[in-house]
DNA sequence: ATTTTGGGCACT
DNA sequence: GTGCCCAAAATT
């Protein structure tokens, strides 16, 4: 009898054996429908040969029900799956579910059903019917569209189908993609690109796993040089996966691959709609989407033939996941680049610590490129001390800041002000008795937002409108708002500079392709004079008249006490000074800041990198932490107080005492209510050689909790809320 | 995770 | 005996 081993899509269970029935073949990789109990649940067989008959007697298996209609997933995806599973310490049903996110590609193609003309005569022949027969003639589409292209109703049409005259054809809903050319718009690259990209051009053309640091300067072309690998890639009929950290802002990106290939890539993100998603997966699955371009979650695509893959940005936090399957993206693509034996490339102008280490000790192989692209030069960076230069009363722009932005309004070039807090005030308390609005699902103050009028919490979503009176003492008109975010950011601009015209962007206003792409064309019309923004301004504009860029606050990420909060402000401030003097205009960025001595903004003052890096790899040296140490996070989470602290203090009471990790806590984690949910954290700060999964897996299996207690594991963490 | 089973207990 | 609740077991 066959037996096949199924991954079944539930978390909690492992793999289980079932009966392949007469007739039915199945292969590893092949997914099936299985029964559970009373449910049908969809399955990938993991092993179908030489399967131990033992385990299970054969009494107990149950026939597969049947196998769906896509391609087997290949065995180095199984093991990028089994990798996943294993290094993260997460279900290998989760990981697997991440494959398979395209329920309706599942089902195998949807049909529609379009009508073409049969060659048969109409009973009566109206003038209508007489002007869509010969209106249609070589036409097929759906009855909407003849009866656009024929000019006349889609009665008429339906009479003619009774009568025979229009015959049904049944057509796949997926169209292909149309076909992207290597050869469409070939750019000149200047001599420091056409050295990087030759490196990953042969790399692409051996078809061996190669890992690149492509580590260039903001400016610099690093997508050019990419996108010529990409090239290589086509030429040889292999797919390409772009990884992209937001998808909300790759409109330009978007436009630049269609200049270069002549055709869009196809786009891979969670907000795709059903029938985009199923239409994407399925061009993938059966290798005919040349190059994806993609969200995290594109790295889980079952790919027919890849070559390449390109992780842009590649020191973006949001790489890393933090719910479900705790991975960082960036990670996960090197492995699988391993695994199907193809070249990656990282890029970044401000590469993570642990990637520099890789490249430095040869890992990686890393090409730079030192120069901004057509002559345009490196903007220059000053600080401004806010001790010293302090903005005037109620405002948050210090007068040298304001005085540049003056400057740029009056020669007509922009300017561009970074703060990293969506909405107008990160805390609102009342006057009289000191309320502070607190999130009731969280342990974080609402934010308010004058833009939509509402008290928002940024971790849950939790919303509501500014009371006119305080909760707590009922005073009227008491409120008041302490702190800045964009909106009040922008404000005060409109106030010091009314005729600016003044655009926000953070994810509350630009939250579409269609908004993105707006605001993208309004700013290089000059249509614009003022940018305030989030993190989301920091990278992938190019904006040439922008000369100006002012950070209003650098220490706001330094707070907090994060393993990575250096590396993450110098990554940000240096991303965003980045979008200065891109054109022919020099370029020159202004960093508020209350520590202008700090390591981290003295490097960005004085425009070395190379200091920043050595001190922060010194400081990570020292402390243990990644690259030369590993850190690990255990998280305990209830709806009750006291069963969550319960649970944690029970795993920690447990702890196993191994010699090269230190394991601290249970504390209460630094959220300590998230979404509802009381959390605790224990931290294991471990050496790198140490295993820390085994250590994590041992300690936790044999321990029970109480049902709604949840543990999660965060390997690499990079939140430390 | 979801469903089934079975024990304990109150009630008839 | 029956119904009900909840915990434990099973799901191949």
């Amino acid at each position: 009898m066959n037996r096949a081993r199924l991954v079944i899509f539930n978390a909690a269970l492992g793999p289980l054996d079932y009966r392949v029935p007469e007739g039915m073949h199945v292969e590893p990789g092949s997914v099936v429908v299985a029964p559970l109990g009373p449910r049908q649940i969809v399955g990938i067989v993991w092993e179908a040969e030489r399967l131990p008959a033992s385990e299970v007697p054969e009494a107990k298996l149950r026939p597969l029900a049947s196998v769906l209609p896509v391609p087997p997933l290949k065995a180095e995806l199984r093991r990028l799956i089994e990798w996943t599973a294993d290094y993260y310490c997460a279900p290998l049903a989760a990981v697997a579910r991440m494959v398979l996110a395209s329920g309706g590609a599942l089902r195998g193609p949807a049909t529609m059903t379009e009508y073409r003309l049969s060659g048969g005569a109409p009973e009566r022949l109206t003038p209508q019917r007489l002007a869509a027969i010969e209106a249609l003639e070589g036409e097929q589409a759906t009855i909407r569209e003849l009866a656009g292209i024929a000019g006349v109703s889609e009665g008429v049409l339906r009479g003619l189908v009774n009568q025979g005259v229009l015959e049904p054809v049944l057509v796949d809903c997926d169209r292909p993609y149309p076909s992207a050319r290597a050869d469409f718009s070939v750019p000149v690259l200047n001599s420091a690109q056409s050295e990087a990209s030759k490196h990953i051009i042969s790399a692409v053309e051996e078809g061996q796993f190669a890992p690149f640091l492509l580590d260039g300067v903001t400016g610099s072309g690093k997508t050019e040089v990419y996108l010529e690998a990409v090239a290589k890639s086509l030429e040889m009929d292999r797919q390409t996966l772009v990884l992209l950290p937001e998808i909300a802002l790759t409109e330009a990106f978007l436009r630049r691959f269609e200049d270069r290939f002549g055709t869009p890539p196809v786009v891979w993100h969670s907000s795709l709609k059903s029938t985009e998603r199923r239409r994407a997966w399925r061009a993938i699955a059966a290798g005919e989407a040349q190059v994806v371009v993609g969200a995290r979650s594109a790295l889980f695509l079952p790919f027919a033939a890849l070559g390449l893959i390109v992780v842009d940005e590649a020191h973006e936090v949001s790489f890393k996941q933090d719910d479900g399957v705790r991975y960082n993206a960036r990670d996960v693509a090197v492995m699988r680049a391993r695994f199907e034996g193809i070249p990656v490339v990282l890029a970044s102008a401000t590469p993570a610590i642990e990637s520099l280490q890789m490249a430095e000790s040869g890992v990686y192989e890393r090409l730079v490129l030192d120069d901004r692209y057509g002559g345009a030069r490196l903007p220059t960076i000053d600080t401004i001390d806010l001790t010293a230069e302090p903005p005037a009363r109620g405002r948050w722009l210090a007068p040298r800041l304001v005085a540049g932005m003056e400057e740029r309004l009056a020669r007509g070039e922009q300017s561009l002000l970074f703060l990293n807090r969506r909405g107008y005030a990160p805390l609102t308390l009342c006057r009289n008795c000191g309320f502070r609005f607190q999130c009731p699902n969280c342990s974080a103050w609402l934010v308010e937002h004058r833009l939509s009028r509402r008290l928002a919490c940024h971790h849950c979503g939790h919303e509501t409108p500014p009371p006119p009176a305080c909760p707590e003492c009922g005073e009227l008109d008491c409120l008041v708002a302490c702190g800045p975010g964009v909106e009040r950011i922008a404000d005060e601009v409109a106030e010091i500079l009314p005729e600016a015209r003044i655009a926000v962007v953070t994810s509350d206003t630009i939250n579409t392709p269609e908004k993105a792409a707006d605001f993208v064309a309004r700013a290089e019309a000059g249509a614009i004079d003022v940018i305030v923004g989030t993190q989301l301004v920091t990278k992938g504009f190019h904006f040439p008249e922008l000369t100006l860029v002012g950070v209003v606050d650098a220490d706001l990420g330094l707070e907090g006490g994060d393993l990575r909060a250096a590396e993450r402000t110098y990554q940000q401030v240096a991303q965003v000074a980045g979008r200065a003097g891109r054109g022919s205009k020099p370029g020159e960025v202004l960093i508020q800041t209350r520590h202008p001595t700090a390591s981290v903004i003295a490097a960005l003052a004085a425009g070395d990198r190379d200091a920043f890096y050595e001190a922060e790899t010194e400081a990570r040296r020292h402390a243990g932490a990644p690259p030369f140490g590993r850190w690990a996070a255990i998280i305990v989470s209830s709806e009750d107080e006291a069963e969550a602290r319960e649970a944690a203090n029970r795993i920690g009471d447990s702890r196993p005492r191994v010699d090269d990790v230190a394991i601290l806590g249970p504390a209460p984690a630094p959220l300590a209510l998230l979404r509802g949910r009381y959390r605790y954290r224990l931290l294991l700060n471990a050496r790198r050689t140490a295993q820390v999964q085994h250590v994590i897996r041992d300690w936790l299996a044999p321990l029970r909790f109480a049902p709604g207690v949840r543990v999660s594991i965060d390997i690499d963490p990079y939140s430390f809320v």
